[in-house]
DNA sequence: CTGAAAGCGCTTACAG
DNA sequence: CTGAAAGCGCTTACAG
């Protein structure tokens, strides 16, 4: 393993001015730059990224907090991600180690920056704590345990409402939601229903994790009379799907008995056995606005608190329209 | 963000004792180990690993080298390594650019230890070629460029022997593949037709790429007629999955009317409509000895070339026993 | 344009 | 048990 202290004797110049010649800096003419990266080429030198980021303080490495690989969501985006800060010369590292233990190898990895995702909203203030003292920039994707923290906030309330208005307009009155995990959706659900004029009942709600078992599950158990909901949203496309499952293995036509609306848009909604209509963000946009809060952070330049994502809507064959109740 | 100079300092030893203290030596007494710790508490100090490892030579950090994120298999896998990793003090950091740059990377980050997994079996015997001049451990899972490299081999065949002979014993004569990307899996399937005494056709192997999408779109297209297979065997879990569903909306029942089993053991194949009977190497054995291997090769201890995992039938309802054909 | 020097934050023989 | 010194492989003012 070569370094340029070697290089330089190789080369017959001083090691500050290979330095600077595999910079590729003007201060060095183009004969010895020549003399120098020929070879470093012909050694196979490869520069020590330890020792660069340790004499310039920075890594040009963005830490990214991975919560959890099953949802393709994640998946989608983590893709995403890499794509766009390429595009800026930062490479991104990613662990699935619990946010915590994450927390403190990025830190101690000297990352130029830390995204953390996923969802955050079971967090205590107590880890918004310990990400405030670790004095780099950290910006939160998805949900924030924690107001004001730079973030990219999905306007989840804003997509749960579309859903509702949409299964209005297509004429549904008793609206339920599947999937209970997560207040800020349900929250919104209620107060939509409340805003709309729609009924609401306990049972609307079926309790239910964020998973294609527990949707499953949910929907292979609920009670299906004339009075409970013709439409349900799908709190994340696993579930959603798992819901789907269900219904059909019940014999309940979807659209034609139940509609549904799954949250998250994906490819593989479409590829369910019945497209599904969706409502959820654009995984570019999350990407490209990320991006462009990170880098701004990192170059301390001003950055809103919070950047909204609205999520939109996607019409596919899950809903129904009905005229009478 | 302080160092152990400033440490030093304040709690009145010199920075070297600090060292030894942070790192537990024995070489401290019980005193003043407590004093240096209680002081870096007090001000949150945080190793820099960069300067730990550039002192040390080893970084504590397995790089690992991820392909393609659809693939569930591989979300499962990279949990896995997470985990066992972390029993032996190693911290994995995965990145998703292309292999050619993530060696770079890897490399630059001096990595103790390099894992590859994925399909190896496109790269060209230049890559590999890079991959010894790294000097470094490096471990392939899945399959290799080159053989004689260390490696966690996947025993495809031998799996897809096993589902042929399973087809067989449940009857079946006529027996296709879905997917024609993989060789060793193509020509494993055609090697044990001709072992077991079955007809082939071309037209058995339905050419397909390893996505959901494909999968689907092969097998809506594909005519069915009397002297079609009975029996496919699907070439991994997505377009097994793509296949089954397009079965289904053709009105072909699986099994009654085509049996199916598909490669890749993961809990969403039982999820599948209709549960899947799988072939598949368990992710587990793999995750298990992937870190022995790694962790032996990075000891310098002697390592097998390649250890061979097997992969295992699991019996679902996917297969059906035909009597007559 | 080139080079000598100091420094990044740690570890580790080596003396005491 | 403690500390001074050299070193890991780089960068970056500063002189020349």
């Amino acid at each position: 393993m070569i370094t340029i202290k070697e290089i330089a004797k190789l080369s017959g110049v001083s090691f500050s001015t290979v330095s600077k010649a595999l910079n590729n800096s003007s201060l060095v003419t183009a004969a010895t730059k020549r003399k120098v990266l020929e070879v470093a080429e012909q050694y196979g030198y490869s520069k020590n990224l330890l020792a660069q980021s340790l004499a310039t303080g920075k890594s040009n490495m963005i830490g990214l907090i991975w919560q959890d690989v099953v949802n393709p969501v994640y998946a989608q985006l983590a893709m995403q991600f890499y794509h766009y800060f390429r595009n800026h010369d930062y490479e991104v590292v990613m662990t699935m180690t619990p946010p915590e233990q994450a927390v403190n190898l990025f830190k101690q990895l000297r990352v130029d920056g830390l995204i953390f995702w996923g969802d955050l909203e079971g967090k205590t203030n107590q880890f918004a704590k310990r990400l405030r003292e670790l004095k780099m920039p950290v910006l939160i994707v998805g949900s924030s345990p924690d107001q004001n923290f730079p973030s990219i906030q999905i306007d989840r309330k804003a997509g749960v409402r579309e859903a509702v208005s949409y299964f209005q307009q297509q004429g549904h009155r008793r609206i339920g939601m599947i999937g209970s995990t997560q207040e800020s959706k349900v929250q919104a659900y209620k107060e939509a229903l409340l805003d709309a004029g729609l009924p609401f009942a306990p049972e609307y709600i079926v309790p239910c994790e964020l998973s294609w078992e527990r949707g499953y599950e949910a929907m292979m158990n609920i009670p299906i009379h004339p009075n409970s909901p013709t439409a349900y949203i799908g709190c994340n496309n696993l579930l959603t799907r798992g819901a789907l499952r269900a219904l059909k293995e019940r014999g309940v036509h979807v659209p034609e008995e139940i509609s549904l609306i799954g949250y998250d848009e994906l490819p593989e909604m479409a590829y369910a056995e019945v497209p599904l209509t969706t409502v959820g963000p654009s995984l570019e946009e999350i990407a490209v606005k990320t991006v462009e809060s990170m880098i701004a952070l990192i170059q301390m330049r001003d950055v809103e608190a919070s950047t909204w994502i609205t999520p939109v809507l996607n019409v596919r064959k899950s809903v129904m329209r009905v005229t009478k109740d």
